[in-house]
DNA sequence: CGAAATTTTGATCACGTTCAACTTCAGTGG
DNA sequence: CCACTGAAGTTGAACGTGATCAAAATTTCG
């Protein structure tokens, strides 16, 4: 805790707001599959209503609210859960920098899950309504999104699979890689090491294990130097060794086709 | 299984193809969310390059493939899965009338998991690259695949809740409700029965429960007289009483925002 | 009709839960 | 500076659920 985040580019550096704007890790993801001028950006920024900082713990969505914004996410992390009759609790999916808070809350009548901030946050907010003008307006926003919930279709796919089916062990070694990596992709981390902001209790209610139980499977990744754990702090010791104990291979997404001319053929009649 | 199918509106009454067409349970799912004039649909079916019958148990992508396409299900079903390691296979998803096989696949390096037919299907398919033409210059359809996407994200996420935290008993009657609302949506069920064309071991690797668990669950479920089985044929007895068991909401996506005008005003500057 | 797949039932066992106690640590106030 | 507090991490013992293995019954299909 004494030393500096590596991962975390500090915001110092970019005093220019553009260039903390084109640096937003959601623009790096987006960026990853479709290439978007200066100019569209520009268009994006101009959709956002309010940029607020969140406290830990605070409640961002709450299941069976009506909510109709898309919220990007530039720092912090939160979980996307749903509690059950029992008291027991299913974390979905966890939300990272460069994740929208409001997918896929905001498309459905009502939120199917809650959303609660892990750590304190940093978000950008627009109204999706304004979001899906700027779709009809410039298509590739509405490519950029439909790419971006694809991604989140793997995921969660993942997500089934790791409770379905694996170990305990592989399950928590699949979920370590799998945060790991897509921070990676949102520019937020470097190294082989990065921080678990939460609790094992947060941990287990991903995995859908108890909390001594998560508590026993880190203990053996660990004991098996797979992983070295200092205070929130994971480092990976074997990197590829863990790969294959989780069956992980990272996501990666191909690129959204690009147009020739200016616009495909085969459409033709464009407006009218 | 002497008697017809009520759900599938028997094909030989829509000899038109513009109204088969547009009785398409990809189109019926479409038309729930986005308005599409009989125009769009045109240039929707012009992109169609195959249609085709495939056989029961065919692959329909493997694990690993590159794979640039849409393949609309007109008819049938298939299994979305993953084979582990260990022998094991999990289940991501039923795929159903209306579907599209390729999503994530095509999106995608390679192909994260396997599709096979789970009964004989009728497909429609087109290249990735068509489709996304199609997008720029009808950004309808980047906004209707932005929130077909989004469905299968809600889809998905409920499946990591029912593998993560449900008891079997519960998981069963969850997925018993999610495909009939499914089938429901795609116009191919209706009355408070449907069939599920395939074996226990099938409804064993989407839950990740043992073959004879699920046989078990399934005989719990029969004897507290929630469900009937006959055969293949399932039948609710009390709807309500399930849907609390299974803790099951139907999904209900909002519709896609209609811009007024030509155009969502702030977008402003439509080309360059 | 025969072969294969599927469903059903039973017995045993292991894994992961549950519950409980104890430790460690960070933060806070005396 | 230390005592106190509460949250989080750790460990242990007992229990129960669902897996596993095996076999029988039933259905499906060539």
């Amino acid at each position: 805790m004494s030393k500096q985040n590596p991962e975390s580019s500090s915001p110092d550096e970019l005093r220019d707001p553009c260039d903390r704007r084109r640096a937003h890790p959601f623009v790096t993801r987006l960026r990853g599959y479709i290439d978007l001028s200066n100019d569209d950006l520009d268009f994006l920024w101009e959709l956002i209503e309010t940029e607020q900082m969140v406290k830990k713990r605070t409640d961002l969505i709450v299941d069976g609210d009506e909510y109709r914004k898309l919220c990007f996410v530039e720092e912090g992390f939160a979980a996307r859960y749903r509690l059950l009759r029992n008291g027991k609790c299913q974390i979905v999916n966890f939300i990272l920098p460069g994740d929208i808070i409001g997918m896929p809350g905001s498309f459905l009548d009502t939120a199917p899950y809650s959303v609660a901030a892990l750590t304190d946050m940093k978000l950008q907010t627009c109204s999706l309504n304004d979001f899906v003008g700027l779709c009809y307006g410039r298509p590739q926003f509405g490519l950029a999104l439909s790419w971006f919930a694809i991604q989140e279709v793997a995921i969660y796919a993942e997500h089934i699979v790791n409770t379905g089916r694996r170990t305990p062990l592989e399950r928590l070694a699949h979920l370590l890689l799998e945060i790991y990596s897509r921070l990676e992709m949102a520019g937020k981390a470097s190294g082989l090491s990065f921080t678990l902001p939460f609790s094992q209790e947060v941990l287990s209610d991903a995995l859908g294990l108890s909390v001594p139980h998560v508590n026993r499977t880190l203990g053996k990744l660990r004991l098996e130097e797979f992983i070295n754990v200092d205070g929130r702090r994971v480092d990976f010791l074997d990197v590829k060794a863990l790969e294959k104990l989780g069956q992980f291979q990272a996501l990666k997404l191909t690129p959204v086709p690009v147009m020739q001319g200016n616009i495909g053929p085969r459409v033709g009649a464009l407006r009218g």
